[in-house]
DNA sequence: TGAATATAGTAGCTATTGCTATTATATGCC
DNA sequence: GGCATATAATAGCAATAGCTACTATATTCA
């Protein structure tokens, strides 16, 4: 009765994320932070609004979210020139420097976990 | 190079939550609640230490959202008699109930996320 | 026995998330 | 142009999770 779909499929999901963390960990990144940066390096220049649909949080989530990255000197906001409410968001060079440094952990955990699918 | 295996089970995971959120709100329960109570009710008795390994929280963190429970009225927290420190966990027949008026739409859910599988 | 160590549970603090309300700016319509 | 409404982002507040430290009790071993 524990073996429903929803408990295997959250099961699953945390065991992912907790592996995720632990190899991230001296990296000081988050599984979610790094969620927001892959998804930002396809889409630079992207304003709050768009990127927290994207990433399925709330604006002000996100608005925090960066306020943190942008204080590790990950990210930047830019003033939109077409509107003076927004921000347009790029990353910068030591948020790919470090995003370099992760990624072959994060694929090796990515085909360790399909092993055996 | 987002559709990594990671991405896609948070992904489904987090609507499959959600999903059950929307539908257990106006029961006024959360899905880690569903899960602490699916787990009791299979282990009734059970000391807080064991079940917070079960469930995958802290021992603190079992231990507030058991106070929450136990101020709802679903749960109690009865001492145990091999040893003083510890509490023993049951479910009160207002948790039954309550299960039981749930279940028909967890159970729908579940079908629903396994079809087309 | 009784001192040292281990274990069950909880309190204080900090961090993160999201609801609601607010500010600043943009757009639509007369 | 100028008022009404919509939108981008953020501040205040409340809820939840977990780290660390602590209390109370149990166990181990000399």
């Amino acid at each position: 009765m524990t073996e429903t779909i929803g408990f295997i499929l959250n099961d699953t999901a945390r065991l992912y994320r907790r592996a995720f963390n632990a190899r991230a960990r001296d990296s000081g990144i988050t599984a979610l932070q790094w969620r927001l940066i892959t998804y930002l390096k396809r889409h630079e220049g992207i304003r709050q609004g768009p990127l927290a649909e994207l990433i399925e949080v709330e604006p002000i989530t996100l608005s925090r979210m960066i306020d943190r990255l942008v204080e590790a000197g990950l990210l930047e906001r830019r003033a939109d020139p077409a509107d003076r409410r927004a921000w347009q968001l790029y990353l910068t060079a030591r948020a790919a420097e470090l995003l370099g440094g992760i990624r072959p952990a994060v694929e090796a955990l990515n085909e360790e976990a399909l092993e055996g699918l």
